[in-house]
RNA sequence: CGGAGCGUGGCGCAGCUUGGUAGCGCACUUGUCUGGGGGACAAGGGGUCGUAGGUUCAAAUCCUAUCGUUCCGACCA
């Protein structure tokens, strides 16, 4: 492609409502352009990168043995009423009418549609298992669209949706698409894990998300530094600590703490740690005016997903008010602590293993410091999980330690079992001559997301680095004043028509620009490999090879320059 | 849904407080020079100042409404 034929359609200035690095080079190099809010139009630049993200998914899903489908974006009602989500989905669900005033809805999801064709596709157990996949545009009235194609409205999306006789059968596809997203991001060549999502609550539906690692992700993942285990740092379990709990070596006193609140100034004022600290925080409890205290180490954060599975803890958290915390406590929320509550108190784990702690008085303005366990004040009977894990914190499957590293979501394969197909009456007739529900897995993968997640992963103060797999061209040509030499536009043009032959994506830039111009346009949009032409060269036979992350050019004798990057593509 | 900000050539913005000739940078067109990391100079084209009302001799500027958009929060996962 030449790009007198190709406008790149480049822009020198960030525009000002793009917040992340991906979104800001996407608007920059020309690959997005903003219809509205969350609506965005694919340049041709940015449909070349979207179309690869495609071919490899759908390639492997079809190696997977999954069959492509195409079902509509704008869904009847009736289908979702079915299954009640048209009432719990929300406003999150566009929703219209026809000229008939029939309900209607975007798609922001497709069991429904799949659940009813395969309720009249599939008769007998014999066609099973079978896995349906679609690459298709998907709608959600998202609240807030914001980061560009990251969180937009509209987006493509494949999904997937396989269905089984036995949970055996529905077990051994979810390996296989574990099998083959490993195997689509490995082709992405981006840095990924994939995560546990739902933490092992045994026999429940097992889920794992994928996420390509990158600093600016918005979920943070815990991952051992020597099993395979990753998880949602929200997710992830906070072990008892392995270490007893030390002996008390100092004697409990009641200090003076003038206007110190939080940890932070209660430390700095006694010049001590964080982890030598009690927080007490009070919430509300499950049966009304009922309040209870949850102990925490000062460094850590509580965990309000982990909290609202306490029994004892109404749901949603919320914290005690000023009133009720003074009326509880006898004091203002800066100067709780365990001793002396009668309302009922959880600890942390970590929490039970401290000695000569620091915690609040229950009396505005005072701490207590030395406190100690069972000398002091009875350990509390409820010890739990409360608390968010931080790097450095035993891995919950006992190998290693977790490492803490930002994640953005680009895939989901998930267990559904037979939520769908129940409410929607999807049977086949078994071996026994019984009609049986069949047993269902969905399986997703955000492809628009999974080009702005690229970028956020790999790019640089000059633009985009592409993985080569994704790069919209793989080699770039860019001549040196060529409008002034015939003889180098004859040598550029058969370059290019070499490298065309050889079927390499070549990206030729045969515009009157200056040098520079063209540098900084092909590092903005990421082109791989860049190859330079000039008189000098052709002098001595030689074309300059630069790779996009290399800082130094080298030259490539022109006899050899086929080769040479038919090498750097393999 | 609550709070806040912003709508002025294609893009990014100034002008608004204190009403009186529509401005700047980038981009675009033409020419000359330049020619290896987003060049210089010159000339040029392009704007009913989001929309609708109102106040005024006069509104981008003040008032009201409305639409769009962005950010924060809530909601949703």
């Amino acid at each position: 492609m030449r790009t007198s034929l190709f406008p790149l359609n480049t822009v020198k200035e960030t525009p000002s409502e793009a917040e992340i690095i991906s979104h800001q080079l996407m608007i920059r190099a020309g690959l997005i352009r903003k219809l509205a809010s969350g609506l965005y139009t694919w340049l041709p630049l940015g449909l070349r990168v979207l179309r690869k993200v495609e071919r490899i998914v759908r390639s492997e899903m079809e190696k997977a043995g999954g069959l492509e489908v195409l079902m509509p974006g704008l869904q009847p009602a009736e289908l979702w009423q079915e299954t009640g989500r048209w009432e719990q989905y929300g406003a999150e669900l566009a929703r219209l009418k026809d000229r008939h005033d029939r309900d209607f809805c975007l798609g922001p999801t497709h069991e429904e549609i799949i659940t009813d064709l395969a309720r009249h596709e599939i008769k007998s157990y014999k066609q099973l298992p079978i896995t349906y996949f679609q690459i298709q545009t998907k709608f959600r009235d998202e609240i807030r669209p914001r980061f560009g194609v990251m969180r937009s409205r509209e987006f493509i999306m494949k999904d997937a949706y396989s269905f089984h006789l036995t949970e055996e059968s529905l077990h051994n596809t979810y390996e296989i698409m574990y099998a083959t997203y490993t195997a689509i991001f490995t082709h992405f060549g981006l840095k990924f894990r994939a995560v546990i999502a739902d933490s092992g609550s045994i026999g429940g539906a097992v889920s794992h998300e994928f996420h390509v690692l990158a600093d600016s992700g918005e979920d943070a993942i815990a991952f051992s530094t020597q099993s395979s285990y990753a998880a949602n740092v929200e997710k992830a379990e906070a072990l008892m600590p392995k270490q007893s709990r030390p002996a008390a070596t100092q004697t409990m006193t009641l200090i003076d703490t003038p206007n110190q609140h939080s940890i932070d100034e209660v430390c700095e004022f006694l010049s001590i740690s964080a982890t030598q600290c009690v927080k007490t925080l009070i919430v509300k409890g499950a049966e009304e005016g009922e309040l209870v205290a949850l102990l925490l180490r000062g460094d850590h954060e509580l965990n309000e997903i982990k909290v609202e599975k306490i029994a004892s803890i109404a749901v949603p958290l919320q914290f005690a008010s000023d009133d009720e915390i003074q009326r509880a406590c006898g004091c203002k929320a800066g100067s709780i602590g365990a001793l002396g509550l009668t309302i009922s108190i959880i600890a942390d784990r970590s929490v039970s293993v401290m000695a000569d702690f620091v915690c609040g008085a229950n009396q505005d303005g005072k701490h207590y410091q030395g406190v100690n366990w069972e000398r002091d004040l009875p350990l509390p009977t409820h010890i739990a999980d409360l608390r968010t894990v931080v790097e450095g914190d035993e891995s919950p499957d006992g190998e290693g330690t977790l490492t803490i590293a930002r994640g953005i979501e680009v895939g989901h394969i998930f267990q559904l079992g037979t939520k769908y197909s129940e409410a929607m009456k999807a049977g086949v007739i078994n071996e026994g001559g019984k009609n049986q529900i069949m047993i269902m897995g969905c399986y997703g993968i955000g492809i628009s997301r999974v080009v702005a997640a690229a970028i956020e992963q790999n790019h640089d103060s000059k633009g985009i680095i592409w993985s080569p797999n994704l790069a919209p061209f793989q080699v770039a040509i860019c001549p040196m004043n060529m409008h002034k030499s015939e003889r180098l536009r004859e040598a550029t043009e058969n370059l290019y028509q070499e490298l065309l032959n050889a079927g390499i994506e070549v990206l030729f830039d045969d515009r009157k620009v200056r040098a520079g111009f063209m540098f900084s346009d092909m590092d903005l949009i990421g082109i791989p490999h860049l190859l330079v032409m000039g008189d000098k060269g052709l002098d001595s036979g030689t074309v300059e090879y630069k790779a996009r992350t290399a800082n130094e050019s080298e030259d490539i004798a022109m006899t050899d320059i086929l080769e040479f990057i038919k090498a750097k593509l393999r």
